[in-house]
RNA sequence: GCCGAAGUGGCGGAAUUGGUAGACGCGCUAGGUUCAGGGUCUAGUGGGUGUACGCCUGUCCGGGUUCAAAUCCCGGCUUCGGCACCA
């Protein structure tokens, strides 16, 4: 019988579909485990990147519940968003029509790959039942001031036309779709992340199950940093400008004010002035330069003179006041003071402005002269021209500086961030309405929580010119006040699908529960938080910054009773492959470069880089092309060998054959014996054995331990899958035993057994198929996690490596159990030593235990 | 520019704590197979050198620590990722 993965795979998925194999129910006898992957957007088909984000996370939850645990693993689909909107304007096809199709097709995909996930739990965001509490949550953010709506300046994406968050502009271009971003000022509802920066903050150095590098990016996303705000005041007249600096030692040097030109400030200062005019002109050129100056690599320090003055409050300089062009409206205050001996840029607008540069920082080897500064000096010194804290250490005297300016109530110390208010106003349709209600008198005000869902509508009109459908539909937005029952207008804004995202989690505890507040407290408690997450590097800020930010709100309001959602994380690496490229018909699909000749016109193809597979690149390689040539056994366990999960994994059309070829020769191996084993046992306890097979037994061991070590501590599967390589290797390596042996054959069986039963969770398919023509009745799937005899996988000899002055010499095979004395003296007396260290003198010999013996000669 | 990660055969990657570098797989070579081809099984496969037991050399480059370094320290190069006028 040859190994057919289509037909087989097949039929154990029908069985497990029929058993049910995979629900799970909060059971308080058993440990939980709750493992999750990051569920995908219905974009129509699956990709190779979820192929290995699922099959990554599948071997763990499938390796937990045959340890034991009762194991949460559940799927469902973040259902809102863009392209199904974009598809509706391009295809005419309704936006709920296009993603309900999606999944119905994903989702076959999915079950085609063997996903052992719990399939009666399965959400899809778009739900009423699943929005509807997510614009409960929406009113009681709002009730706490967690909700709120503000006119600002935002970041707009023309093409997608709507607004982004700061964490979803990469570069000045949207992160979907690289166009490049714009600013709009609109009426917008913000998540007030803010209020929990600190505890998301502090929290990063609690999470020690979090790769490194993320949370450094969250911390550095979060941009916490330590200051004062100083007040400078005005030269006439009364008022100060108010500044942020984290360099008061420098404070003595600030000789001119810089304001961002966007800063209503600006245009106050130069208000009835002769320069109102220039002023106002250069604040219109910033405000267009702006995108431009954020994406490109160069930009020119630009200023204009505001003929005004403020104090320097520690000298009582005249320092002038100019805008601009590289001082943020939106960072600290918006003004700066500039001091230009110790920062590049007011270096550089000083230098062009001529203004006056005082040396406040003086290196500890050299004096500093301001007419022949070239840069500014940006390192640390010794406090100069800076009264009283003359003579200081800079980095010593930013305390001092700070309780002065306290005590002489000029400034005190303060606190920055550059994590903004999180923007959730999205002027788009496929999306969850915002539950609120203007009215004429009243004002803003909640939809009551009876009425809720807002229902998005069905019935409604896209047009390519873009603008919120909604904002177009009167039966959607007019309505009643709840408050007055007068006239009023609904919110026609949509939340951003990544609030969706972050609670999807939650609700998979309780896919069904249909009261307030849509979280079963009790079933939460058992099953939260996840203990592994697993998705990809892109949503290191994004999404899981904004999970982390709601489960905090969810706690605050009594819903659910952790801190944070994820304990572990682990991101995975990108899946990439070369590209291909023709001369004349530009990149191509792997299909259209067979035999390195371009199928449109038969020349020769160019290898290009490496890259992430995209379709923009063609570099792609269809899961369904996979698993009707291959098998989905074959796809899992190659993305699973040809590299850690961390890292990158590079497509090779070759490792796939390779790994296919693996499976067969576990299926001819098994095959082989088959006849023989069926009734027999497999060994078990203490059994005498000849050599040959004793190694195989203790092979057998071997490989268990280090199988379960390698998935249970590291995740590396890849290793896990060469140590039942070499397992299989050795069974074709021991004589046949004749169909009498018995031992022998219970030897062989236990090892077959072991190897099967250790590939479970990586391919479920093949080992559930040997595992019943061995004769076993029950699921693999279900089976037990085998131990291992640590007796049994002992060595009883080793090889112990002989050195002369850390080289390898000779080797030499002792007892486990001989004497470390007996082993140094076996190894002077070695022949090879001997004449290799003869005429020398020995003067060290150290003994690695179960290693090496080193001699030391001189 | 700043921060972080990485650099090992022809290739993907092993080497858990400093202790036999290159497991396992791909590719390649040779051989077996009622072997057309493919498949399959067995053996070999870092480089150099020698008839051979072998010897020399070798984990990006240069130093250092150590009996012993892919692994630790210092300096540099390259690649990738993140942030980038944040005051």
């Amino acid at each position: 019988m040859k190994y057919e993965p289509i037909t087989i795979e097949e039929k154990w998925q029908k069985k497990w579909d029929e058993e049910k194999a995979f629900k799970v129910t909060e059971d308080p006898q058993k440990k939980k485990y709750y493992l999750l992957e990051m569920f995908p957007y219905p974009s129509g088909k699956i990709h190779i990147g979820h192929v290995r984000n699922y099959t990554i996370g599948d071997v763990v939850a499938r390796y937990k519940r045959m340890k034991g645990f009762n194991v949460l693993h559940p799927i469902g689909w973040d259902a809102f968003g863009m392209p199904a909107e974009n598809a509706a304007i391009e295809h005419k096809i309704h936006p709920s029509k296009w993603t309900h199709e999606n999944i119905e097709h994903m989702k076959k995909q999915l079950k085609r790959m063997g996903f052992s996930y719990d399939w009666d739990r399965e959400i899809a965001t778009c739900e009423p039942e699943y929005y509807k509490w997510e614009q409960l949550f929406f009113i009681w953010m709002y009730e706490k001031g967690l909700a709120y709506k503000k006119r600002s300046s935002v970041n707009f994406c023309a093409k997608c036309d709507t607004v982004l968050a700061n964490e979803q502009v990469e570069g000045g271009q949207c992160w979907r779709c690289g166009t490049e971003v714009t600013e709009k000022v609109l009426d917008q509802w913000f998540f007030k992340i803010t209020a929990y920066i600190e505890e998301l903050l502090d929290y990063c150095d609690k999470l020690p199950g979090w790769p490194e590098r993320v949370m450094t990016m969250q911390k550095n996303w979060i941009g916490k940093s330590y200051g004062c705000e100083v007040d400078f005041p005005m030269a006439e007249g009364p008022g100060a400008i108010k500044v942020f600096t984290t360099r008061q030692d420098t404070l003595f040097g600030a000789t001119f004010m810089l304001v961002a030109a966007e800063h209503p400030l600006v245009m106050e200062l130069a208000k009835g002035k002769p320069c109102e005019g220039n002023v106002k002109q250069f604040v219109e050129k910033v405000k267009k330069q702006d995108k431009l100056m954020r994406t490109s690599e160069y930009y020119e320090k630009e200023g204009l003179f505001l003929d005004s003055y403020c104090l320097n409050p520690l000298t009582g300089w005249k320092m002038p006041i100019y805008a601009a062009n590289f001082v943020l409206a939106d960072y600290g205050t918006g003004c700066v003071m500039a001091v230009p001996t110790h920062d590049q840029r007011d270096f550089e607008f000083a230098k062009k402005f001529d203004l006056q540069l005082i040396v406040v920082i003086s290196p500890k080897d050299r004096t500093l002269d301001p007419a022949t500064m070239t840069e500014a000096y940006v390192d640390e010194g010794i406090l100069v021209n800076s009264g009283q804290f003359n003579g200081m250490e800079n980095t010593k005297v930013l305390e001092a500086i700070a309780d002065f300016l306290t005590v002489q109530g000029k400034g005190k110390r303060t606190i920055q961030y550059r994590l903004r208010d999180w923007g959730i106003s999205r002027q788009r349709y496929w999306g969850a309405p915002i539950p609120m209600i203007n009215c004429e008198k009243c004002g803003i005000v909640p939809v009551a929580e009876k009425d809720l869902p807002v229902i998005l509508p069905e019935k409604v009109v896209f047009s390519p010119e873009g603008g919120s459908p909604l904002a177009s539909l009167p039966e959607f937005f007019n309505t009643t006040c709840p408050k007055c029952g007068g006239k009023a207008t609904r919110e026609t804004d949509t939340m951003d699908t990544f609030v969706e995202s972050s609670w999807y989690f939650d609700r998979y505890c309780c896919p069904d529960c249909d009261t307030k507040p849509g979280l079963d407290r009790k079933k939460l408690d058992y099953w939260m938080p996840v203990d592994q997450y697993i998705g990809g590097i892109e949503h290191a800020i994004l999404h899981l910054l904004y999970s982390r930010f709601y489960t905090k709100v969810l706690r605050d309001f009594g819903v659910i009773g952790v801190d944070e959602p994820f304990t572990n994380l682990l991101t995975q690496g990108m899946v990439c492959k070369e590209t291909m490229k023709c001369k004349e018909h530009g990149y191509l699909y792997p299909e259209q470069a067979a035999d390195g000749k371009c199928h449109l016109c038969g020349k020769d193809v160019i290898i290009g880089k490496t890259e992430k597979m995209s379709k923009s690149l063609k570099n792609v390689i269809d899961p369904d092309f996979l698993v009707k040539n291959y098998g989905a056994d074959t796809a899992r366990i190659f993305c699973l060998f040809a590299a850690p999960p961390e890292k990158d994994l590079e497509w090779s059309e070759q490792g796939v054959d390779g790994s296919f070829r693996f499976l067969s020769r576990l299926w001819r191996i098994v095959e082989e014996y088959l006849e023989d084993i069926k009734t027999v046992e497999p060994l078990s306890g203490v059994v005498e054995l000849e050599e040959e097979l004793k190694a195989l037994r203790r092979k057998t061991h071997q490989t268990i331990r280090k199988v379960t070590v390698d998935i249970e501590d590291r995740f590396h599967f890849n290793t896990a899958i060469s140590a039942v390589m070499e397992l299989v290797n050795a069974v074709y390596q021991i004589k046949r035993p004749a169909s009498s042996d018995k031992i022998a054959l219970a030897a062989g069986r236990e090892a077959l057994e072991a190897a099967i039963i250790l590939l479970v969770p990586i391919v479920p398919h093949i080992t559930e198929e040997l595992w019943q023509l061995l004769g076993h009745k029950d699921l693999a799937a279900n089976v037990p996690w085998p131990e291992f005899d640590s007796t049994i996988a002992s060595e009883e000899e080793m090889t112990i490596v002989v050195q002369i002055n850390g080289k390898l010499r000779s080797r030499m095979t002792v007892a486990v159990d001989e004497d470390p004395g007996k082993i140094k003296a076996n190894a002077l007396a070695d022949e090879k030593i001997k004449s290799m260290s003869e005429g020398t003198q020995i003067k060290k010999v150290i003994y690695v235990p179960k290693k090496l013996v080193n001699i030391v000669v001189g």
